[in-house]
DNA sequence: GCTTTTATTTAGGGTTACCTAATTTAGCAA
DNA sequence: TTGCTAAATTAGGTAACCCTAAATAAAAGC
């Protein structure tokens, strides 16, 4: 990643600064518990970003993240919903956005991003200022396609 | 993954059944460079492949796929296509569009997929079929809106 | 057929991200 | 304050993928 974290280290950051939102500190057990990993790898990781100057942790005490590791979360969320929201456009169940915007957050090229971005801004915005009529037509003509498809699907294998 | 193998294995497996798609038959060498990776590493991986009865092959032999191994790649590539496609939709150059399908096409879950799949069938059939003015008008002001966008950009952190 | 080159394989490591089991620390309650 | 419990840590593994270097097999050239 161009912040020189791993995918999986985005991950832990990202979840860190959740839960530092939510209360103010993380522990490891809520770290380790929302990535649904044991303790111990959670402090491993957690040494990691501490090394890395992303968090400040010692031993036995909360997690804060740095002013570094905030700015890397916050632009890490910030893709996450993009990707969250765009799931939800093309209606993509929200438990299943939820899920797969973390997947999708990770190693795509900064150029992708940036249409998946523009895509659901067009969306967004168009929607709620400038042609709400087209929009709205074209995500009815989708909805509608969704809906009443009934052909044999493409094998998806999964 | 569904069909028991790991994001990585689903690679070599696609990537074999292209080579062999255009010449009958792959090689070490061949799927190795295609991943960018030694020989060594493709050997241990077809072993693995062979092993689970997805491709025929035994020592200094070329490579060729089972029934069930060429199923699965099929598979594979339909989502790799759709993913690739959906990325041009959305106008992502086509040379980023190629390597980041390969990143799309794994992990997510087969709704998500579905909804993905749904989402190009609908733009490629509506535009060719049924309602080309309203697609391409939509598709027009895609555009425009991506073009004309001067505005600060969200961080993507990449 | 013999030699050289190319392809493949094996052996031995490295990294990342996980785990379990055993230990240590911290916080709280009697 | 002592002792118990919950949380955190350490130690020691494992599995997936990747690598380099050395050995071996196959193919190509003469």
């Amino acid at each position: 990643m161009r912040d020189g974290l791993s995918a999986r280290a985005e991950d832990y950051l990202r979840v860190a600064y959740e839960i530092i939102e939510r209360k103010g500190y993380a522990r490891i057990k809520d770290v380790a518990g929302e990535l649904s990993v044991q303790p111990s790898t959670a402090v491993e990781m957690m040494k990691k970003l501490h090394g890395n100057a992303f968090v400040f942790y010692e031993k036995y005490g909360g997690i804060t993240l740095t002013p570094r590791g905030k700015e890397v979360a916050e632009a890490v969320k910030t893709r996450h919903d993009t990707f969250k929201k765009f799931l939800e456009i093309i209606l993509v169940p929200k438990d299943i956005a939820l899920k797969d915007a973390h997947i999708l957050e990770h190693q795509l090229d900064p150029k992708t991003i940036l249409q998946f971005t523009k895509f659901v801004e067009f969306v967004t915005r168009a929607s709620a200022t400038k042609h709400p009529k087209f929009v709205e037509r074209w995500l009815e003509h989708f909805k509608r396609y969704c809906e009443t498809e009934r052909r044999q699907r493409v094998k998806t294998n999964r």
